[in-house]
DNA sequence: TTTAAATATTAACATATTCTAATAATCTAA
DNA sequence: TTAGATTATTAGAATATGTTAATATTTAAA
């Protein structure tokens, strides 16, 4: 079914940009409120709530109120799985560039 | 290190999109000719050879000659993993969401 | 050494993403 | 109930991506 692959690319593209990456390994072992992502990723306040924003509408991380803060965490613990298994896919290639680099 | 979500992102845009989504799943399991690929999924001709190249260019499929045809398959049985990984967290995802559905 | 099949490339347009800056909304505590 | 802290939203510009149509390239076989 074609509907399959196109919710499959919707749920890829969270992963692909740089800053979602950051913000989901920072959640990686535990929940996180806005303002320590703001901190630990030295990015700008709105930037960080947009990106939360689309990863929270595709039930990527998921949000509590605790006070004043909002704190986020990842959803599922496949979110960890996948992005492990790409960043060792990522690892592999990088390895033969640098052998093919040698040999050349 | 920042590159590395640079370059995790950049191989994540890969699977970003259905249509290369639909191309991995053809090769899932052996290569196949780009004449194949275009019989199977139905796609223009200059679509699926650009999709290819973007792919080649990330080193997530690669290629060879085999008389009139070019032969692509998949660089590494990673990308098999991540692929299906992503599929199951999206396949959990759509279960919770007709469990909410249901309940609502 | 032409011809036809197979594949790749290019240009041009439409759409989608991302960032910054500004503003709005929401909560807590005084 | 108002002030300040925290987070969300919006608009707009810049950049990236994807599609189609046309053309180029490459190869095998006649």
């Amino acid at each position: 079914m074609k509907e399959l692959y196109r919710l499959h690319a919707e749920m890829c593209k969270v992963f692909s940009n740089p800053i979602r990456l950051e913000i989901l390994h920072l959640l990686r072992y535990d929940e996180m409120s806005v303002t320590e992502l703001i901190q630990k990723s030295g990015l700008s306040q709105a930037n960080i709530s947009q990106h939360l924003a689309i990863m929270k509408a595709r039930d990527v991380v998921v949000s509590r109120r605790g006070g004043k803060n909002m704190y986020y965490r990842l959803a599922s613990p496949k979110i960890v799985k996948a992005f492990d298994i790409i960043r060792e896919a990522l690892v592999e290639k990088m390895k033969q560039d640098r052998t093919i680099t040698k040999l050349g």
